[in-house]
DNA sequence: TATACGATCACCT
DNA sequence: GGTGATCGTATAC
């Protein structure tokens, strides 16, 4: 099943957490992959020291301040991209971004199945865009509509299954480095 | 126009 | 633990 944009229009945390378990399906061509989000890490609003959007609505920030369940994809360090599910109400920046899958799979028609694929781990944003193929041009794409990109429910995941943690590389962000906003399926 | 730096990763010690 | 690759973006001039 394929969330609505109502999933993702809803309270960042909330949906950073949900998210985990769940399927990210990128269709490539005629191959399509599959695999299980273990990790996501929540940015929210103009007071987040972290988030992007904390200089305001600018070209770059402006995704953010758009439609729930549409892509932010950036470029980063000049060589990586980065995937990131807008969440909350119009006019709100926030989003959660992704940044490991596991269990990954390529669906094999003829045997109508997915397959495992052996030696791969995205276990990082940078290295589960590369593998995926993500880059800007997806940038705004809308993840509901089920084509090129989108989300799927998987396995429910219990809160007591899930970890949260300080999120990664923001040690600029001041006090908001504290924030527990880094969810991980323990 | 110029400059500083980052929501990363691979490789080094 | 630390560093370099490499370029879009924001900010300063």
């Amino acid at each position: 099943m394929i969330p609505k944009i109502k999933f993702y229009q809803r309270n960042t945390l909330d949906v950073a957490q949900d998210l985990l378990g769940c399927f990210l399906v990128r269709k490539i061509g005629k191959k399509t992959f599959r695999g299980m989000i273990t990790e996501t890490e929540a940015y929210i609003g103009e007071d987040d020291l972290a988030c992007h959007a904390s200089k305001g609505r600018t070209p770059r920030t402006e995704m953010m301040y758009g439609d729930a369940g549409h892509a932010y994809v950036y470029m980063i360090y000049g060589m990586y991209h980065c995937l990131n599910i807008v969440t909350e109400n119009k006019d709100y920046p926030a989003a959660v971004l992704i940044r490991g899958l596991a269990s990954v799979r390529e669906f094999k028609a003829n045997k109508s199945e997915w397959e495992e694929i052996k030696d791969i781990k995205l276990d990082g944003p940078g290295k589960l865009c590369k593998f995926l193929k993500i880059d800007r041009k997806l940038n705004g794409w809308d993840i509901t509509r089920g084509e090129k990109m989108w989300l799927e429910k998987g396995i429910k995941v219990r809160k007591s299954d899930i970890k949260s943690d300080k999120r990664i590389g923001i040690d600029y962000a001041k006090h908001c480095r504290e924030y527990l906003w880094r969810f991980k399926i323990s």
